[in-house]
This record gives structure tokens, C-alpha cells and sequence, in this order.
DNA sequence: GCCCGGTGCATGACACGTCAAGCATCTGTA
DNA sequence: TACAGATGCTTGACGTGTCATGCACCGGGC
């Protein structure tokens, strides 16, 4: 049984490989434009940034590696590679989680507060520059809940197979 | 001077944010969950793909390296990286390029050919289990026309900053 | 108390991407 | 012919991401 309009088996069509190498390919670009400038501005990496979002809005409060790593969506072995980086340089520090002493606490130094602000201000006027000016309100909407949608369906179990 | 409703100093609204973040995030676990499923059915990175894809595409020619570069629009020295790794692999080839003897003149080998018919289909089935059946046609039109602007203003002379 | 499987995180090896040099070759100029 | 600068590509160093593995610590059953 073939499906006509849905779920077929054979090369994708024009949209389709225009949406998606479009995708790939101009993500790639912004986050490598975005990243530099990041850089080059305050001294952070891309991947210092989301780290240090999470950190600061916990306040003064520390968060389990675990949860860290959920709430940005990284795995545990990247997240414990790139603290030790992050520790090496001053922005972050690990101490033993006490009720639990296989756990690790994780949290923001003054300097890392510090460099993440002053960062934040030009990182937002990057994504402006880039990004969020770039398009109109229509297209941010759409952009927005594309993106959910294929999130959702790549946190559904069996993602990745073709049926169930 | 303040402009009230487009290029603004401030921190982003929520539209943008999401837009943003869910760009940035969510391709960047397409990419993942993409590159695994062709690395386990095929043997290929995420990396070796686009510069199979256009080696193939260009049937017995062969490409200078830059032009290839710009082609998947790569820098020059990541591309020579991967023509390293690819080579030992057996999955390319380079020879010198007999007119000007400084370039290199890059060819996908018969293994290379092969490994690269064999991964495309799996991959085009990834795309449409991970995004092109995920998606209405409308939503992929406005994806794709979205990431071109987007590409488009990239490219501009004096993109990244906030005036000329 | 002692073992046992599970959990939380760290580590090592290795592929990848970027930047800054480096090196060979070409081209224009005299 | 000689040489200066441009060009095409490679290389080394280093930060990063993934996978597989290691290891300390936890809880429960005995």
C-alpha cells in the first residue's frame, strides 16, 4: 500500500530539500556569525551563553548537573566537559551536592555573572541585527511554531522510525 | 533617537526569543538525531554528506577545492580538514590541478560513489520522518523563504552591525 | 554489615571546526 | 630575469561534541 500525498518513500521534492538545506545550512551561518561576535565582544562561546542564561535566572540558588544538562537540552557528558572548561576560567564552580554525594551542584561565580551581563546586552543586539529584524512578526510566529512542532514530534518515543 | 518599533537597544520579547531559541535549539537536535541515523546506517558524518552530495552531482568532473568549498559554503581550511579525513577513508580523492599547479583538483572515488547511493536513501527518509512530513506545505514554504531573507541579509556587505 | 544493580558524573579517545600561520605557485611589473 | 605581492591550499594548535567507559556512591535485599 503506498500512501499518494504522505510518507512516501523516494527523494524529497524541491520545498522540501529547499526547506531543509535552508534550515541546516543558515543555522549553521547565524550561529557562526552569532558566535564570533559573541567572542569577539565579551570573551564566550556559544555554548558558554545558554549555561550562563540558566545560571543567572537560578539567582543565588545552585542546580544538579542533571538538571542543567535537561534544561538545555545538552547530554551529561558534554555538560561535564565543558563546566570543566568553564571552571578552568573562572565563570562556574562545582562543589559536592551533600544529600546526594554522587551529585554535583553547579553554579555562577561574580565573574561569571559579571561577564555574562555585560555579554548579554550586546548578544541581544546580535540577534536583533541577525535575526529578530529581519523578519516580520508573521514569519517569527511561523518560524516559532515550526519549530515547536518538530520538537514535539522529535521528543515523541519512536522518533526517528517510520511508523510505530 | 529612538525607534519605537524596529531596531530597538532592549533585551528581546517573548516572540523573538522563542523564535530564536527554538531555531537555534531545535536544529541543532535535527542535526544530531540526523547525524546519527546516517552515521549508524551508513558509515557517513553529518560533514561527509553535502560534500558527497555535490561530488556525485557532478558525475566524472572533478572540482577545485575552493569551488567546492564555496559550493557548500564551507571555509577553505575546514574543507581541506575533511578532504584529509575523507581521503583516508577512501571516500575521495585529490590530484593536482594541471593548469595551476597550487590547486587541487578534489573526485569522489567508486567507494566513495557507492557508500554515498547507499546512505541517500536512508537519508531522505530521515528528512521526512524528522521534518518534511512533520511539516504542512504551507509551513515549509515559509521555512524556506523565512531562512532565505535570513540568508540573504547574511550575506549583505555590513551585516552584523547595526548601521552601514 | 555485605553485596548488587542502578545512578550521577567524570574521563579518554577521537572526529570536527576555527583561527592563524605556513608554503608553494602564479602574475604583474620592471 | 627577478622579485613582490596575491592566490590556493595545507597545517598546527586548540576549543568543542560524541561515544564508550570508568568510578564513586546510593538504595534495597539478605
Amino acid at each position: 500500500m503506498e500512501e499518494p500525498t504522505d510518507g512516501r518513500d523516494g527523494a524529497l521534492d524541491p520545498l522540501e530539500l529547499r526547506a531543509w538545506r535552508g534550515l541546516i545550512e543558515t543555522t549553521a551561518l547565524l550561529r557562526r556569525r552569532s558566535d564570533q561576535l559573541l567572542l569577539a565582544d565579551s570573551g564566550l562561546s556559544g555554548s558558554d551563553y545558554p549555561v550562563l542564561v540558566t545560571l543567572h535566572e537560578l539567582g543565588d540558588a545552585t542546580v544538579r548537573s542533571t538538571e542543567l544538562a535537561e534544561r538545555i537540552g545538552w547530554e551529561q557528558s558534554r555538560l561535564s566537559h565543558h563546566l570543566a572548561r568553564m571552571e578552568r576560567r573562572g565563570l562556574v564552580g562545582r562543589r559536592r551536592h551533600e544529600p546526594d554525594n554522587r551529585g554535583s551542584e553547579v553554579f555562577i561565580t561574580d565573574e561569571g555573572r559579571s561577564v555574562f551581563l555585560a555579554a548579554a546586552k550586546a548578544h541581544s543586539q546580535t540577534v536583533r541585527t541577525l535575526f529578530a529584524d529581519v523578519l516580520s512578526r508573521q514569519q517569527l510566529a511561523a518560524l516559532a511554531d515550526a519549530m515547536e512542532t518538530l520538537a514535539r514530534n522529535l521528543t515523541v518515543p519512536g522518533a526517528g522510525t517510520t511508523e510505530g
